[in-house]
DNA sequence: ACTCTGCCTCAAGACGAG
DNA sequence: TTGAGGCAGAGT
DNA sequence: CTCGTCC
């Protein structure tokens, strides 16, 4: 009726998503992408992969950080305007929840763990959903696990390509392993590969046009040296300079907001509110249990492991090979 | 033996009643 | 729509 | 689990 439409689902899921961490022991931290308000909205749905950070039991338990950004897709081409990006960080503010913006929050995957985050959660996005267990990366286990040390895994993460440089086509994950391997670091890595485009080079012009493409080659413009710094130290705002506290939130506030101007139900935004001053004081003993779902719907083939301290999941040296007789059921029906 | 590219599939909200 | 993972087939 | 509401 007089209420203005749908508006407001931007809050909803920022509400009730951070009531939900918050009450399984999550304290969140709202990494707003500080960038240009073009940026589509549903690529920061990716982000979500962002919250890698260290969510140990009560150990660490003092410092976990999530990078979201709500939005859904919701009727289609819901944008994130200014507006919306407001009225969240608001909202945050009011429910007690700190939050960061930050220009370019980088990566995902390995990248987390060269910024030494002790611990990678993957597939958190979508790992309730599907059959994938959320895979636990830890640090240690996997430098242990490829015998290497932190430097010599920076610059194999280099190598595979970060987000800083050009990936070196032709390099996948055996030979960079390999390669690092057999070299000692990433230096001797570059100049054998150097050397090997330069022979390739004299011959091509000897003989007037062989195999132009022989092999690897290394962009001229290749400074990874300067990855590696910004990943061993990593950027401009220490975290010391960043407040993060968790304060109760301000029901008051709250209602004022959700209920008088947002025309939310007044029951839930003062339950929701009750749960988060109640979790955000409390010791927080929660984990990630009972925040994902912890039962495989079928039994798959493994087990689950939702726990943490299992496995340290090597990166990509590990390839298994799955034949599986093709299961192609291709449809080439396009839309 | 590896790597790359293209194609397909999946999911993107939360809560509570029935 | 978008992004990510999985797979198959082609290319080096 | 499916479905309808929330706003």
């Amino acid at each position: 009726m007089g209420i203005k439409g749908l508006t407001s689902l931007h809050l909803m899921g920022f509400f009730y998503r951070t009531i939900r961490m918050v009450e399984n022991g999550i304290k969140p931290l709202y990494v707003f992408d500080g960038k240009p308000p073009e940026l589509k909205a549903g690529v920061l749905s990716k982000r979500l992969a962002l919250r890698k950070e260290a969510q140990e039991e009560g150990e660490e338990a003092k410092e976990t950080g999530t990078a979201e950004d709500v939005d859904r897709f919701a009727r289609r081409t819901v944008k994130v305007t200014r507006e919306h990006n407001e009225e969240c960080r608001r909202l945050l503010g009011l429910m007690g929840i700190p939050f960061v913006v930050v220009y370019a929050a980088g990566s995902e995957d390995m990248d987390t763990l060269t910024f030494h985050a002790p611990v990678l959660l993957r597939h958190l996005t979508f790992s309730e959903a599907r059959k994938t267990p959320i895979s636990e990366i830890n640090l240690d286990k996997a430098l242990e696990g490829l015998e290497m040390n932190m430097s010599q895994f920076i610059e194999l993460c280099i190598l595979l390509g970060c987000d800083y440089l050009e990936p070196i086509k032709g390099v996948g994950p055996k030979s960079a392993l390999k390669l690092i391997r057999e070299h000692g670091n990433l230096g001797a890595v570059i100049e054998h590969l150097r050397e090997k485009t330069a022979a390739k080079e004299d011959a091509a012009k000897d003989e007037d046009g062989k195999k132009k493409k022989g092999g690897i080659v290394v962009p001229e413009e290749w400074p990874w040296e300067e990855a590696k710094k910004f990943f061993e130290h990593p950027d401009v705002t220490p975290a010391k300079d960043v407040e993060v506290d968790w304060t109760s939130p301000d029901v008051e506030g709250l209602v004022q907001f959700l209920v008088t101007e947002k025309g939310f139900n007044e029951d839930r935004v003062r339950k929701g509110a009750d749960k988060l001053s109640k979790f955000l004081n409390t010791k927080q003993q929660g984990r990630l249990d009972g925040f994902f779902t912890a039962k495989p719907k079928t039994e798959p083939k493994k087990g689950k492991e939702t726990e943490k301290g299992k496995k340290g999941t090597k990166r990509k040296a590990d390839d298994k090979d799955k034949k599986d007789a093709g299961s192609s059921k291709k449809s080439k029906t396009k839309k």
